[in-house]
DNA sequence: CGCGCCTTGGTGACATAGTCACAGACCGGC
DNA sequence: GCCGGTCTGTGACTATGTCACCAAGGCGCG
């Protein structure tokens, strides 16, 4: 077990891989980033899942494409390849977690083509706003740290936001975005789904 | 085994997954379509692989999110879910190739994420003409699937076929593309890799 | 407090990409 | 040669992304 804090970057593209890593407590947050600096969240990890990126090296024995970051103080363990090897040949219950979240990760990612290529920026923001205030009415989070949620540019999202709040589906201070009319917005997110 | 002609539907969203597919030849396009109709190829099963959506089906028991269809004609062996199961369990050879499938075609969608979100029309349309060559110097192909292939709109793509044929990169003529100019194509398909 | 400095957000101007409507060019069957 | 379908070209407009720059808020420190 290993505890790392927060904003710790846990491997970067081209990486070696470590081992198989399993999330205790806390999320781990994988993304992508271009030359140009543009960035896009690719999915969280969160308690009880497995870090599939550490998958994809330990089977085919590449190295990482994406780059993870603890996005809260984690509690992860990690599991050497010799026994990662040896958990999928024994373990049934092992191996049936595995298979679960690899399909369930397949499932995300082809949601997320599917979003960045066919939809627009309104439908995507709406969406991630409701996905990351959860149950809560209210999101902190900067524009900046939106964009990068999306795949979008700072100054899209900020234009957007202002239509949004301009619609009364929001409220928008410095860092921090109330969702009042989060029924409209649902709406709106699953416009086109 | 199976045989089945070219342009076959063999699976759409919402069906329920009848087994686990093997291809042994010919290949299965795999595409993403919106409801405005515009559509995006996921990835390309070939003979040897597994088809991974149908995974998805077993394992988390969901239904299909993407449209699977045959490229070519083809021969394919459907592995009923028990046997599955079993070979999963059992054989070794077989989790290892499906393994290895799963990666690898993780890899692929982190790749076409990337590519979508974060690169210019240019860069993606040239790398999907490239990767349609092959080793050929030509492709043939409608600019509606060359749209499809990428993502985007059929005029996006005439247009910039047009300036790719400008600037010597290519020849176009009605349903079929010369790569003059291969090595400019490939210098504008890595920029921003 | 007043000052400087960094982060965050706002805005205009422009470039790139996507949508819509429609016309013309090509291709096969007859 | 004619016809109907498919494929491609184009203008006009909207949506999105980029660039440059400034303004506002927060924060430490003399």
């Amino acid at each position: 077990m290993m505890q790392v804090p927060q904003g710790t970057v846990l491997f970067r593209p081209e990486d070696a891989c470590q081992g198989f890593v399993v999330v205790h407590s806390g999320t781990i947050k994988v993304t992508l980033t271009a030359e140009n600096g543009r960035e896009i969240v690719l999915y969280r990890v969160r308690p009880g899942e497995v870090c599939l990126q550490t998958f994809g090296c330990l089977v085919n024995r590449t190295t990482y494409s994406a780059e993870g970051v603890a996005e809260t103080d984690c509690a992860l363990e990690v599991v050497p390849a010799g026994e990662f090897e040896r958990l999928v040949e024994n373990d049934p219950v092992f191996r049936t977690r595995l298979f679960g979240a690899v399909a369930a990760r397949f499932a995300d990612l082809e949601r997320l083509v599917e979003d960045v290529a066919l939809s627009s920026v309104a439908e995507r923001l709406a969406r991630a706003l409701l996905r990351l205030a959860g149950s809560a009415d209210a999101v902190d989070a900067t524009h900046e740290a939106l964009a990068s949620e999306i795949g979008s540019a700072r100054e899209v999202i900020s234009r957007q936001l202002a239509v949004f709040a301009r619609e009364g589906l929001i409220a928008v201070t410095r860092g921090h975005i109330e969702l009042t009319g989060r029924a409209r917005l649902e709406a709106l997110a699953h416009l086109a789904e």
